[in-house]
DNA sequence: TCGCAGGACAA
DNA sequence: TTGTCC
DNA sequence: GCGA
């Protein structure tokens, strides 16, 4: 029994209750916010430097891990359940482990206390959520004071991104139905083949995944039949943004397609650095659309063909599956990304290079088979538990075997003997 | 002690 | 390069 | 905060 007096988790079954949620929900809602806090630089907002400051971002990616193995919890998991994950899921250790016995004993996280009564730590989570307003600026913003999504709008210094997001704060918070979202492929499908017949739209995001609701929306060009060395797609995106603007979809840009980038001193060697290429060729859009009257945040890309493969499986996320199944490439060494998978080896400190070139990629499902992980469904597409070894058909990140990597598949040779078909 | 995905756009 | 977004 |  803990300091209340209640034994037997009976705390924590009531703190569940009360908010009308299962054991595990509560459980996962509670470390849930300490990502959610360490995310909006908890522990960089305060001047006192404590324990384990600087660390935010890792930390976020600590709880994520941490939510990862309690949402594989039953509902009403006991003691022993939960002492289980620190030893039988990656990431999860003492500490984490002993904030689940104070749940357990007391029904509460002492940490999520001292946030939730902290108003400035309560504001960053707030202002962080606003688009263009990170983790730098929101402690900045704090500390001056600002408090409120009103506090906000009274700043004259902020971005024309951030001004046009606070215009449909109110609607982009609103969920969008999935129906709406397979309407608005539709119309950017008719619009981009009048544009050039190869192009085909597809929704990917949460709508691939399958969810009922979303919060924005993501469809993706694909231009058919180009191949490496094509840079036809590159100029999509300036064509099409203003007739979609035409069509009366679009309203606002939080990107600009094309626009030219202001220099403070125009020279002529900086005409033909990179940036400004990749200004007036751009692959990715983002803004506001309108879909029944409502205002909604709309992400763009175009692809040439040949990467349709990996950009369907970047933008159909999860965000956190992602990560993780990136993480799983590097250790059978490759680097994956939206425009592909490559052999790659670490070079110097916190570097990885590429040491051969992009594979040809002939679906998702080809991904996951060279790098010798099972095949999930989109749906199925959630955290890291979701990204599976499949020589031994459990979680990649979870024994010292399943993250060594496979002599088989980092030897290029031999990789590119068993898939000859590498692109340049 | 070190790394924690990788890349595009704005400024 | 830094900040932010996905 | 955790694991290599
Ligand atoms: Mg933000
Ligand atoms: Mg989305």
């Amino acid at each position: 029994g803990g300091g209340t007096g209640l034994g037997g988790g009976a705390a924590l079954e009531d703190a569940a209750a009360n908010q009308g949620l299962t054991v595990r929900a509560y459980i996962v809602d509670q470390f849930r916010k300490l990502s959610n806090a360490y995310r909006a630089g908890a522990d960089k907002g305060t001047g006192a430097r404590m324990h384990g400051s600087g660390r935010s971002d890792a930390r976020e990616y600590h709880y994520k891990q941490v939510c990862a193995a309690l949402e594989h919890l039953s509902d009403s998991p006991d003691w022993a359940e939960l002492e289980a994950i620190g030893t039988q899921r990656h990431g999860v250790g003492g500490k984490t482990i002993a904030k689940l016995r104070e749940l357990w004993d007391t029904g509460r996280l002492g940490r999520v206390d001292e946030f939730s009564n902290n108003p400035e730590q309560v504001a960053r989570e707030l202002l962080i959520k606003v688009h263009g307003i990170g983790q730098s600026r929101v402690v900045e913003l704090v500390r001056q004071g600002v408090r409120t999504i009103s506090d906000l709008r009274q700043r004259t210094d902020l971005s024309p991104q951030t001004s046009i997001w606070l215009k449909y704060h109110d609607q982009l918070e609103q969920p969008i139905p999935r129906d709406h979202i397979g309407e608005v492929r539709d119309r950017i499908g008719a619009v981009a083949s009048r544009i050039d017949p190869r192009l085909k739209a597809i929704a990917c995001g949460s709508y691939r995944r399958g969810k009922m609701e979303s919060r924005d929306m993501d469809v993706m060009l694909i231009l058919r039949g180009a191949g490496p060395g094509s840079t036809e797609h590159l100029e999509v995106m300036a064509r099409i943004v203003p007739e979609l603007h035409a069509d009366g979809l679009l309203t606002d840009d939080l990107t600009t397609p094309g626009k030219f980038p202001q220099f403070g001193k125009k020279t002529a060697a900086r005409v033909t650095t990179p940036s400004v290429v990749q200004a007036e060729n751009s692959i990715a859009y983002m803004g506001i659309c309108i879909v029944g009257g409502v205002h909604r945040r709309l992400d763009l890309r175009c692809y040439p063909e040949h990467q349709e493969a990996p950009a369907l499986l970047h933008f159909t996320g999860s965000g956190d599956f992602n990560r993780f199944m990136s993480r799983a490439a590097n250790a059978r060494g490759f680097t994956l990304s939206e425009l592909g998978l490559q052999p790659s080896v670490i070079k110097g400190p916190a570097e990885r290079v590429p040491s051969g070139p992009h594979l040809e990629l002939h679906s998702e499902a080809h991904i996951f088979e060279i790098l010798r992980l099972e095949y999930k469904d989109p749906s199925e597409r959630r955290d890291k538990i979701d990204v599976i070894d499949s020589t031994t058909g459990r979680p990649f990140f979870q024994t010292r075997e399943s993250r060594t990597a496979l002599p088989a598949l980092t030897d290029t040779s031999r990789l590119q003997a068993h898939h000859p078909a590498a692109i340049t």
